[in-house]
DNA sequence: CAAGTATATTTAAATATCCTAATATATAAA
DNA sequence: TTTATATATTAGGATATTTAAATATACTTG
């Protein structure tokens, strides 16, 4: 295969940005209770706004989440499937 | 949770290991085929020796493959499970 | 044991990631 | 239009990751 090295880095690059404990927290909460703002999600995690404004910037930029502004909030909600079905598979149904 | 933080580690930690080209490469190879040694891995994949080595070694440390000797040869195998599944999340059963 | 093959480790440099502090922007309300 | 609130961006230093080259180790065979 020629395209092979390809997908092999794209596939990286989305298990990239998702391996980060901040924003792997912040998918796993979009995923399980849907759309958030910024706030919300900052009372979870106990990161200066700062920190988080960048990971969500990351996951904005590579297209896992897309945002929407409604007056001064802003609303994240988790968009790419694939990212879902890696989040859930390490969330859900895991030994209980 | 007291023991969020610790799991959202472990399970970036997680991804972080396999969110490499080659090490997924690697792994991807070993879900699909079965165990294999180093010389055949590396007829997959051009990078150095002593690249491969390094990738395999940090694989392994982690328990995410085993490996065993034979004669000369070494034979790793994937053996983390979560991993597996990610693995072919990622890469059966997509848009063919 | 000498030589060859397969694989691992060490080291150093290049690059990427992460965090914090400071500053900027957008909207709302007074 | 000033002030307050919510969020984003920039700049930097600290830390981690990646790579290649050189060297080391383990096993096999003559």
């Amino acid at each position: 295969m020629k395209f092979d090295k390809v997908i092999l880095e794209e596939k990286a690059s989305i298990l990239k940005l998702i391996s980060h404990p901040v924003r792997l927290c912040i998918l796993r909460g979009l995923s399980e209770e849907g759309e958030k703002n910024v706030s919300y999600i900052q009372g979870c995690l106990d990161v200066p706004q700062s920190t988080l404004s960048q990971h969500l910037s990351k996951l904005r930029l590579s297209g896992i989440v897309h945002d929407e502004r409604r007056g001064t909030e802003v609303y994240y909600s988790l968009v790419d499937e694939e990212v879902r079905r890696i989040v859930n598979l390490l969330f859900k149904s895991e030994e209980e």
